[in-house]
DNA sequence: TACATATGTGAATTTAAATTCACATATAAT
DNA sequence: ATTATATGTGAATTTAAATTCACATATGTA
């Protein structure tokens, strides 16, 4: 199992591409309308989107031209959810408690 | 959020971190005996035990010079089975469906 | 106090992922 | 068929995290 959920939290690790997932919460989006929407150029997003979609965090569909990105609500919604429980609850909304290193 | 998930997820993005959770869901354990657990020095544990407790994914407790890790049981357990979920249902179990890339 | 055991840590190095860019592909419109 | 629009991708580069190691600290014991 660890194998696994490696691979699916190093998904998850990039600040692009939990942008993007935390963006379609509000709903799907085409590839070039979540690049405006998260502020990143297309290419970035597109790669982002490729490793999430390997994951199945989000799924694909095909509008002539266009792709149309939305999440897997079933399991990364309530996964988004738990997470930002636990943000709350033990890390007071800001980045975590690391600690400061080194001084004497 | 998005700041804040990043580092959350970023934690969990390494077999040895994961390997470190999944083996305090049996119980918790000092640095040496998860060091043996997981087949990694200790340093190496220290350091990941490190980044686990920064977010909280761990708890700690002395016990005379030894220092016992246990599982934040309240959200990590709870996570770690909806990745499990996540990974039977929609990636077979086999380490997601990473395309394979190139090739003519 | 001196020594042993358990753990933590800074910093150099190694390793891997993110970013970028030029180009490929795919679909649609003229 | 040509052009425009939307997206995908390989590979070089950049960037950041993981690992390692020598040493620091902390606690207990003789």
């Amino acid at each position: 199992m660890t194998r696994e959920c490696h691979l699916f939290f190093e998904t998850l690790g990039t600040k692009v591409k939990l942008n993007i997932l935390t963006t379609l919460r509000e709903g799907p989006l085409s590839v070039n309308e979540l690049s405006r929407a998260v502020n990143h150029e297309r290419s970035k997003v597109s790669h982002a989107l490729r490793s999430l979609h390997d994951c199945r965090f989000v799924v694909v569909s095909k509008d002539g031209r266009r792709r149309i990105y939305s999440l897997n609500t079933d399991t990364i919604v309530p996964l988004l959810d738990l997470v930002e429980r636990h943000m709350n609850t033990y890390c007071m909304g800001k980045g975590c408690n690391k600690q400061a290193r080194g001084g004497r």
